[in-house]
DNA sequence: GAGTTTGAAACT
DNA sequence: CAGTTTCAAACTC
């Protein structure tokens, strides 16, 4: 169908009127906006002038990135928290994912591998393979995750590339508008033993549950067809499936140990989960970085984004306890910055550039949207109208869970990041 | 590697 | 809102 062209055409118009086209060769000074807006493009752009220096991203000013919108520079802080806070954890975390990815993901030859991943292979990013919905619907998990696609991919007529920047960011908008938590983590972790989401009778290990739940037939959730499988969580009351079996936690409440039922590979992905779940907690510590990280390091959005909310939560704007902020920091939008910053430049040095910054790396942090920028300003988080029907749970205190989630990452970030926290607030001008 | 199965996402 | 179709990953052979 149209909706495709028609989007692109869309595309075409809004480009014109809020997105900054963009030269391939500007230079990074020109990144800096005046005001806060540094945009997506700008920042692909100047990472690859920049990769290394993080800094200097952040130094170039927050960018906000996600709708369209938000390139105008938030003057309201509101809407610089709504940007915060639009945090996304990641939506698909894989259990296995996660840190590494980068690193192998070009590295070894990077063949394309479907995404299986193997038990051994720790996954990189995510690389897609699709062929019909040009990377721009969520079918692709490069894109549901916020990341541009990268060389590893295998899509075809790929529109998730940074040169597509517009389209990528229209198109989500329009998902988002739909679907305000389409680009939210699909996992959301709740450190809080008693405040699951929506439903206690579930015990994860992880305490965490698939924002929508599943509705899976037939696989008995024992599968990664199931996302709450995949996601290495238990399935909850808003899991509509039928015959579940969790591993994680089953729908009725029982928690099968996790040894016992294991499929085939389950094993492995059992333990992978443990052990991430284990390491996430004891993250928990750590969380706090991790939010502080999160949206630092990783993309030269959330940097900005930090820091600008630096000042901004000092002026009380920000009801939700930082964490959220944190989380928040990496919205929707941030996404696709994190990705190439995801890994850091630091670890990583460029890989390839040849998408560049933000493809490169598909760790997964990305960020989860909390909210789309659009909605809540509250952040409360309530997104009582969920499209899905599945009640949405807003991850209340989020903060807490979803940073400490990925533990390898984490510590990527966290070494990365050292010098953030003494970034003076960019008050730009 | 090709084909099938599965369930989310998108569409009507 | 429910039903159907489309899509791409997960899985099997």
């Amino acid at each position: 169908m149209a909706t495709q062209e028609q989007i692109e055409e869309k595309i075409a118009s809004e480009d014109n009127k809020q997105l900054v086209p963009f030269n391939p060769s500007s230079d990074s000074s020109k990144i800096i906006v005046p005001g806060i807006g540094l945009h997506l493009n700008s920042l692909a752009i100047s990472s690859n002038n920049r990769r290394n220096s993080v800094n200097e991203a952040l130094s170039s000013g927050p960018s906000l990135p996600s709708s369209d919108d938000s390139f105008h520079s938030p003057t309201t802080a509101q809407e610089f928290l709504e940007s915060l806070t639009l945090a996304s954890m990641e939506r698909g975390l894989d259990p296995t994912e996660n840190d590494v990815a980068l690193a192998e993901d070009f590295g070894p030859g990077s063949p394309k591998k479907k995404r299986r991943k193997v038990e051994g292979e720790p996954e990189a990013c995510k690389r897609c393979n699709c062929k019909k919905s040009k990377c721009l619907k969520l079918y692709c998990e490069c894109f549901a995750a916020g990341v541009y696609c990268i060389e590893p991919c295998s899509c075809q007529d790929c529109f998730n590339k940074p040169i597509h920047e517009d389209t990528v960011l229209s198109t989500r908008k329009q998902i988002e508008s739909r679907n305000p938590l389409a680009f939210a983590p699909k996992v959301i972790r709740t450190s809080e033993p008693g405040h699951e989401i929506g439903d206690e009778s579930t015990k994860t290990p992880a305490s965490a549950r698939h924002k929508r739940g599943c509705n899976c037939k037939k696989s008995s959730c024992l599968k990664k067809y199931c996302e709450c499988y995949q996601g290495g969580v238990g399935c909850s009351i808003n899991c509509r499936c039928e015959g579940c079996k969790n591993a994680f936690g089953r729908k009725d409440g029982s928690v099968l140990p996790e040894t016992e039922t294991e499929p085939e590979d389950d094993t492995e992905a059992n333990e992978k989960n443990a052990l991430e779940i284990s390491a996430k907690q004891n993250d928990n510590q750590t969380i706090e970085e991790q939010n502080m990280n999160s949206g630092l390091p990783a993309t030269p959005l959330q940097f900005s984004r930090t820091l600008v909310q630096i000042p901004y939560s000092s002026s009380a704007i920000i009801k939700p306890p930082r964490s959220l902020l944190g989380i928040g920091s990496s919205s929707s939008n941030g996404l696709y910055q994190t990705h190439n910053f995801g890994k850091p430049s630091i670890f990583k040095t460029q890989s390839k550039l040849e998408n560049r910054p933000f493809q490169g790396i598909c760790d997964d942090d990305i960020p989860e949207i909390l909210r789309g920028s659009s909605f809540s300003p509250g952040m409360g988080i309530k997104v009582s109208s969920s499209p899905n029907s599945k009640r949405v749970s807003p991850p209340h205190h989020t903060s807490s869970t979803s940073p400490g989630r990925r533990s390898g990452r984490k510590k990527l970030i966290l070494q990365s990041i050292p010098s953030f926290p003494s970034l003076t607030p960019p008050q730009m001008k």
